[in-house]
DNA sequence: TATGAATGAGAGTTCATTCAT
DNA sequence: AATGAATGAACTCTCATTCAT
């Protein structure tokens, strides 16, 4: 990042942008080195595999989702008033979507290889899934243990709102394009709260 | 003669299975025809191509989830009482969830695809997720008209439920197994409608 | 030709069809009988295989030149005044022409693959057309001894002659196609009897 | 990077061997690579398909006859006395012949495969037929305008001429290979010579 | 470290032929 | 005699990977 690329992170953008474009499967190494501006076997001094670029690819991603998600969670039910409590839900659904929107390429290509098929990511998908929804159940519990939250299925609402999130994100960033992202975070709050039977804490 | 259709309906059972556990992608020709027990040639005589066969399996599920769509958003809120409109709510859900149930395979066949790459799908995909968005756009509007419904942004809303309904089948029916439906639809009813904003009509 | 064409005619006809609009290694066995209008299997009772079918339909036309050509060169440089052995000559183009014009389809497909690669029919082609030239060289040799024809090298002046009669068949019958035979026979027989340097007999 | 022409000519080599010898539909692209003793990948790693090599051997050599007889037709019936223009005209015949003699396996290629079927090259064969058929109306009409000269039929007697041309070169350099050339040009000529009733220039 | 020609296993597809009905 | 579903060998072409330079 600092003066000429390496030819390692060359590689790296270069088949984010085509992965996004055309799926693992469908994208070929010599896409790759053509897009990075390298000869096709510069592709396999630096990664053993296609996989193994795909899984580095991946791995850097989940990583920065995994540390934002862990940080911001536990504001997520903070605060004495409504109104504080009401903008730290705002504030974490915003930097979600932040997030998402600094690495769309990457998100959308997670997203894609980890729902579709190809068996590939799967494991590693369905890994970050649980991990978000303990992190998600986590709060909703802590909400309804403070009493501002009031669901009979904790459970299955932690579900719903990682459902919400993900497919907002998935159709507002990479369906259509041209969002305003302050509304739709609003929207998204004030949904989920309501859908938790939010109230403010009791003095 | 007699078992005519036998050989046809085993090459889309087998393609079906094998398109479910591989992707498109990966499915191999030889792996179906293996699967239906039937030569490598067997199956140029039913389908002309392993896309043809593909969108074959797709267009017959989207026609039963198109059917089911259409026939009961009519009524989603229907009714002179709260209890009324609850009901039809959750009997909305509950069909949606059956015709999945009952598809299992294709659905997740579906599901996967539209949402992975490959591109095969993408349009198919994305405009049935317009048409039934429509679908929900119109319901949505309706209960507001009724005064049953209060949400500043009809548009936004209707793109969570249509989230919340797909990522809900994806994790309960696809990611874990065993879910008690019952309980779920209840959770779900009362999630949306209060997200809604939901209250029984004035007399 | 009575009354139902036999099943084998069918398929002799439409297999001439076939083979002359794709030749003999595009032509399908199922082009073949869909042109018949019978089943796939039938075409096995009638013959071994498609070259079977194809070696016949050669079989039966060149058997038909070979006829024409034995049984009117004969007169070719007969006759006492030049008038006479021109009309002769002219009268021999003629026939040969008619030959080719009521087989057309037979005729292309000879022609065609004889000369095309493929191997399957390259010594047929050239066993006729050694017994075709032979048949010219001796009306040539005729027309030396006779005194009518003056020509240093009748061997080959006789290919020359061959090449006349195919290529002008070829050009003027399948690539243009709407040719008066008329003027053509006469330029074409003008052409060779000054090519052959013809004069009238000596009383 | 030395012999960098070396692979790619190897495989052009091969494949108009064995295109002559099987012509284009039945030759197999394992032949070819097995010729030029190269793995079967290499093959598309010059070519595109093997219609795209077989398009190549075909343009070059349609090149190299299409330069010769636009270069040489010109001077066909140039020249003051009869003798001089008899000249010219055996020297057209013997550079024609000369070309197809030094790319005899691709004439031979060409030339069947613009007879035979396929359809692959029919087009690009009838029209270098008709662009040398110009060529030669062209200088027969020049003949004739000059007065040396006297046909009633140019346009059908230059098909005539392309005819003797293109079955000489067939029969005796492809079916019979030992040919005195020399005798062969000076018989072609006269025969031609003497079909367009060719005579010298009045002074 | 970079190159890019060469590799070859394996994919989808075609179609002449068979054979039970 | 007629059928037509089933067969499977053989084809063209793709592309991840290797390796000598």
């Amino acid at each position: 990042m600092k003066e000429e690329r390496s030819t390692r992170a060359a590689l790296i953008a270069a088949a984010i942008a085509i992965f996004r474009q055309k799926g693992f499967q469908s994208a070929r190494v010599s896409d790759i080195v053509a897009a990075a501006g390298v000869a096709q076997g510069t592709f396999y001094n630096y990664f053993r595999s296609k996989e193994a670029i795909f899984r580095e690819i991946c791995n850097d991603f989940i990583g920065q989702v995994r540390m934002i998600f862990a940080e911001r969670t536990d504001l997520m039910f903070s605060g004495e008033t409504a109104e504080e409590i009401r903008g730290n839900v705002h504030r974490v659904i915003r930097d979600v979507f932040s997030v998402y929107q600094q690495n769309l390429d990457a998100a959308e290509l997670l997203l894609r290889e980890g729902i579709g098929h190809g068996g590939l990511f799967k494991e590693i998908y369905e890994d970050i899934l649980n991990q978000v929804l303990d992190l998600i159940r986590g709060q909703v519990n802590r909400g309804i243990a403070r009493g501002v939250v009031h669901v009979s299925e904790p459970e299955m609402v932690s579900v719903f709102i990682f459902g919400l999130f993900e497919r907002t994100l998935f159709y507002f960033l990479l369906v259509r394009k041209n969002m305003d992202l302050q509304r739709l975070e609003e929207a998204l709050a004030d949904f989920i709260l309501r859908g938790l039977s939010f109230e403010a804490p009791h003095r």
